[in-house]
RNA sequence: GCUGAGGUGGCAGAAUGGUUAAUGCGUCGGACUGCAGAUCCGAUUCCUGGGGGUUCGAUUCCCUCCCUCAGCUCCA
């Protein structure tokens, strides 16, 4: 198990990393609301963690990732409302969305999506445990966290109880004790989805499902908990509150991760701003590759800004350096198969392209740093790019020592995972027939034949570049 | 107002108490090419918000001011 080092919000410090119980590591990631689409703000922290989970399993770690899924709330019934569908027929219809933008986007190390409605029992229980120990009351058929009783509330971001603006964009409730207070238990409006409770018909408060879950699958105190830095406060506060007030264990988690913000030109993307990108949207666009790319091209702490037609125009044109290195190694180690002999590498070579493994998993032991990961990609394509034998001579092990970097990031970043080969279609077969033809006039001067095919081809969406005597090819053009 | 993060080259975005401040994009030039593209080489006049301080030396540490973003019970 690789050492690594991790930022925590809680105690403001980068620290090493050690398992409550080796190798295990439990995560838990704040999931989705499913009342809307995803947009690309969502998938930035789904691929943040998700290429967490895949570092943490490379290194040897036992990671069980949960991502829980918010299938009860304000907004789904608003929604709901809004569209006279019941807010749990929306909600699945969402996650079944959700799942297919994760699928898409290559997101494959959640072991496991809860339900918030799957836990009401558990639900129940913590809250009665609230209750008894004194740090919730019952009133008007809910139930409060009273967080006068929890002298800590606020560590985790720094907010001093009194020092908040009370109802500054919630109108105060009439049965809490204090502004700050929060529910656990909503008792039930007409027309929403409720459950029995012992406070009366209800539904559960914005912030206990997660350590109901958490509780549940990790016990009292587990290893990471992460989500958007915009949950820090009051939703991550709260889970601190509830869980350790229920438990009677402290810390719950030993590292809190929150994944800067994208912004949209300076301002955070969020649907009450109206200002969203949506996530299918822009993996049709560009690829589900050069959207994590652009995700992983930043420190995941750092806000991210998104500037229409032009960060992802900019992450694809550079991505495209790296996808197509990394395609023609691919390609020519699918041909050369497991056992050909050929030419070794020069060492020079052979010693880059290990020590450029070990600087690429050096980066992300880093508190997670992609994106100096991809820098370290960068450098070694340009290095290869430099002094590369001939690819169709070089033996099998050479190819996959070279290939090495390239799939450490299909590994772990989730790119250059490698397309299925087009050239064995029939679009590949047609194509090679045009370039011979084009090879034909070219090899009698006939440039005007050959440019003319070649910008026909363009038009067509497929681009052709001339290399010596090969000429290779690709989809791409005006609509891509 | 309170809490937190941050202000780096044309742009995006890293890092470090000390030789030329990573990497990418863009632009310009060169090599290669019939041309283009890709690739390689070089350049883009040493750019770290302002002002103090600590230090032999700070972009990095401290103080202060200015500005930006986020949070202050919808939010990933």
């Amino acid at each position: 198990m690789r050492r690594f080092e991790l930022y925590d919000t809680l105690s403001r410090s980068t620290r090493l990393f050690v398992p409550l119980v080796p190798p295990k590591i439990g995560l838990f990631v704040c999931g989705l609301t499913p009342y809307a689409d995803a947009h690309i703000g969502h998938g930035k922290v789904a691929v943040t963690f998700d290429v967490v989970a895949r570092a943490l399993r490379r290194w040897g770690y036992r990671v069980f990732s949960v991502q829980n899924v918010t299938n009860i709330d304000d907004r789904l019934i608003a929604r709901g409302g809004e569209t006279g569908t019941d807010p749990l027929v929306l909600a699945d219809r969402h996650i079944a969305a959700w799942h297919g933008a994760m699928d898409r986007l290559g997101v494959t190390s959640v072991n496991y999506y809860p339900h918030a409605t799957d836990y009401v029992p558990e639900i129940l229980a913590q809250i009665q445990t609230l209750i008894e120990k004194g740090f919730a009351y019952a009133a008007m058929g809910s139930v409060y966290y009273d967080i006068a009783k929890f002298p800590s509330y606020g560590a985790l971001s720094g907010q001093k109880a009194d020092a908040l603006r009370p109802g500054a964009r919630v109108p105060p409730e009439p049965g809490k004790r204090a502004p700050a207070d929060f529910v656990l238990w909503k008792a039930a409006t007409p027309g929403e989805p409720t459950w029995e409770s012992p406070w009366g018909p209800g539904r559960p408060g914005w912030h206990i499902e997660d350590t109901a879950i958490s509780v549940r699958l990790f016990g009292a105190r587990y290893d990471i908990h992460g989500g958007g830095l915009d949950l820090k406060f009051p939703h991550h506060e709260a889970e601190i509150a509830q869980a350790e007030a229920a438990t009677g264990a402290s810390p719950l988690v030993n590292f809190w991760m929150h994944v800067g913000l994208l912004t949209m030109k300076g301002e955070k993307m969020s649907k009450s701003v109206g200002n969203v990108v949506g996530l299918e949207e822009a993996i049709d666009e560009f690829g589900p590759e050069v959207v994590r790319f652009f995700y992983l091209n930043a420190h995941y702490r750092s806000p991210l800004d998104y500037v229409p037609g032009r960060s992802l125009e900019e992450s694809a044109e550079a991505f495209r350096t790296l996808s197509q290195s990394a395609g023609r190694i691919r390609a020519a180690a699918a041909s050369a198969g497991p056992e050909r002999v050929g030419d070794d590498l020069p060492a020079e070579l052979a010693n880059a392209a290990a020590s450029t493994v070990e600087a690429l998993d050096e980066a992300m032991a880093q508190d997670f740093h992609s994106r100096e990961a991809i820098a370290a990609l960068f450098q070694w394509t340009t290095r290869l790019n430099e002094n590369l034998p001939a690819l169709d001579s070089l033996s099998s092990e050479s190819l996959a020592a070279i290939l090495g970097p390239y799939e450490w990031a299909a590994e772990v970043l989730g790119i250059l995972v490698g397309a299925p080969a087009a050239d064995h279609s029939t679009l590949g077969a047609a194509v090679e027939v045009i370039l011979a033809a084009r090879a034909r006039a070219r090899a009698r001067s006939d440039f005007a034949e050959a440019d003319r095919i070649r910008s026909e081809l363009a038009e067509a969406g497929i681009v052709i570049e001339d290399d010596g005597a090969a000429t290779r090819w690709h989809l791409g053009g005006p609509d891509r």
